[in-house]
RNA sequence: GGCGCGGUAGCUCAGUUGGUUAGAGCGAUCGACUCAUAAUCGAUAGGUCGGGAGUUCAAGUCUCCCCCACGCCA
């Protein structure tokens, strides 16, 4: 037994988040920390809402509610989605929390003791309209180099050229459309990473076992140009953490917050703060100090590639940084994109299927096979409704919940609603059991390993078993020339179903608690013995036909469907 | 333009440190079975492993060049 602390990359709080996000973080870490749980291991899987920012702010006046407002709003919604797909958090926080404040004020005033931040005095557009200093991406005009009308600050979209907001001919601010703007000095912290790069390459080199992925971007920005720079802490914004040194004050700084890359990667420790301030444990420290025990700790960090920068670079300077002993990421697995029907998902022309549509249309473990199963692994892999409607209708409408219904209703019709008694195992049997063994203890070795799509394949296979089994014994002919012999290979069949409940479970939690009351199991515990998980369900023990687990997508509905999402949301 | 991940049977993908006849699932075809959600099980299907060159006794698996897709950066 180990002790697993487990992130998800935090998600935005500025509305509901599509299946591409979803499957990029929170439901394989899900995945795997229900699965270390199943194994008996400790673990604390933690995520939260990432809610500071100009879109934050933006998003908010759109809805003509208060920054704060807004982002307690979105967070009840995102946490009931979350509970709606069966994410398993421990705490599901949010980055605005009072913990997230002061633990975000302390990393800065302790990289600033130890040399590691600079003041540097830059310029940038300020808005007399709008009140504010404006993000580079929210000043458009046009374009010097191609004449386009909508360039903005940062780049244009038409010709592609990167742009600086002041080489903008008649710029004016995207939230107001005021024209009257200034180019103002202003005072910024810049965290000195170029300091680390050493340090941080030799951490990153060292591990050899993470996903090439991880790695070769992290090197990427590494080494590429001048090499890793050092960036802006800070912005000129009003929602976000007050910048402080520690607790006391930052001359010059008045009126600033840290930027969101600073202070979201921090909440992953306040989230456990947040947890025991819940009253959902006792001790965050022994989670994330190893001066207080979580040396012992192993921290699986997952997140979708374009988070890679952040939690391999960034948040590993302000962590070593600090100079004080905070639990560094063990692990780090990332993911590529998920398609949706041969193009991207889109949350601004509402492409593609969201969370909360999802949740509407089927159950969370339709969603939860059918995403693992082709979780973007190795490369970008594609949502399509042919894909996911046969995914879904053969895996787990045929294979596993046609063979629970066939096992119990044969039962049913020949013996009663009871596991039957009589007959003695023989060879077959000890086969199917060592093949069982065999294939479980391969799927366990790929869950560990986190690699998922081979996990899902082991255990479909371990589903088939069950069925290759039935057929080969058809116990519908034995009946008729030896009950016994029937009754005993519907034995075994029977408590295949509740083997298969448990060790699904990870991927289809509510199927599988559904099964197991179905088999009215009590516990379900992880067959380390295979052997002797498959004779739980004693001769006697009643059971109940379970109602259809998983009933099949039809055409017309995938039809429907396909129409209803290509774009446009609402 | 630079960099990164890929380009393997119709589709989705596996293919360890290079080594016997390149694999799986889905789809398709044929067969078996009839307990079950018209479900299941079995067999078959011959893909120049993007293209070219090279290294090697031996390359999908290493090197170089090119093409394509996606992404990141400039």
């Amino acid at each position: 037994m180990a002790r697993h602390l487990i992130t998800s990359a935090i998600p935005y709080i500025n509305g509901i988040k599509h299946l591409g996000n979803l499957v990029g973080s929170q439901l394989p870490a899900d995945l795997y920390a229900r699965y270390l749980r199943a194994r008996g291991h400790e673990v604390l899987f933690l995520c939260s809402t990432d809610e500071h920012g100009t879109p934050a702010e933006l998003a908010a006046k759109k809805a003509g509610k208060p920054v704060a407002d807004y982002c307690a709003e979105m967070h009840d919604v995102q946490a009931e989605i979350a509970n709606g797909f069966r994410l398993s958090f421990d705490h599901f926080g949010r980055s605005s929390s009072s913990q997230n404040h002061k633990l975000t004020q302390h990393f800065a005033g302790a990289l600033n003791a130890q040399g590691l931040i600079r003041e540097v005095c830059e310029t940038q557009m300020y808005s007399h309209a709008d009140g504010r200093f404006l993000p580079d991406r929210y000043i458009e005009g046009t374009c010097p180099n191609c004449g386009f009308d909508s360039a903005r600050g940062d780049q244009c979209d038409n010709c592609t050229k990167q742009l600086d907001p002041v080489d903008l001919i008649n710029p004016h601010s995207t939230i107001s459309g005021s024209t009257d703007l200034e180019m103002r000095e202003t005072k910024h912290l810049y965290l000195r990473q170029s300091q680390m790069k050493d340090q941080i390459e030799a951490w990153i080199d060292s591990k050899a076992d993470w996903p090439i992925l991880t790695t070769s971007i992290a090197k990427k920005w590494l080494n590429d140009g001048d090499g890793l720079q050092d960036r802006g802490i800070t912005r000129d914004l009003d929602w976000g953490i007050p910048v402080m040194d520690g607790d006391t004050p930052w001359p010059g700084m008045e009126g600033k917050v840290f930027y969101v890359w600073f202070d979201a990667p921090i909440e992953y420790i306040a989230c456990a703060q947040e947890w025991v301030e819940a009253g959902k444990g006792d001790d965050w420290a022994r989670w994330w100090r190893t001066d207080k025990g979580a040396d012992d700790v192993r921290y699986t960090q997952f997140m979708g590639k374009d988070n890679v920068p952040f939690h391999t670079l960034s948040f590993p300077c302000t962590i070593l940084g600090s100079g004080e002993p905070w639990k560094l990421v063990d692990y780090i697995k990332s993911f590529n994109y998920l398609n949706y029907d041969g193009g991207q998902f889109s949350t601004s022309r509402g492409r593609g299927v969201f969370m909360d549509q999802a949740l509407e249309i089927l159950p969370a473990d339709y969603w939860r096979w059918w995403l693992l199963s082709h979780v973007p692994e190795t490369s970008d892999s594609e949502f399509t409704w042919e894909s996911f409607q046969t995914g879904v209708n053969k895996d787990l409408a045929d294979v596993l919940g046609n063979f629970a219904s066939r096992v119990t209703k044969f039962c049913r019709s020949k013996f009663s609603e009871a596991v039957p008694e009589g007959g003695v195992r023989g060879e077959r049997e000890a086969q199917l059991v060592a093949d069982l063994t065999a294939k479980i203890r391969e799927y366990e070795g790929h869950m560990e390993a986190i690699e998922i799509r081979k996990a899902a394949t082991a255990l479909r296979a371990a589903w088939v078993m069950g069925n290759e089994y039935l057929q080969e014994v058809a116990p519908w002919s034995t009946f008729k020339t030896d009950p016994e012999q029937a009754a005993m290979q519907i034995r075994l069949a029977l408590n295949m179903i509740r083997l298969y409940a448990v060790i699904s479970a990870p991927f289809i939690p509510d199927a599988a608690a559904e099964l197991l009351e179905a088999m009215h199991a009590e516990g379900a515990e992880w067959p380390e013995d295979v052997a002797a998980a498959l004779e739980i369900l004693p001769e006697g023990h009643a059971f109940t036909v379970p109602e259809v687990t998983f009933r099949k997508i039809t055409d017309a509905e995938r039809e429907e469907w396909a129409e209803r999402f290509a774009g446009t949301r609402d």
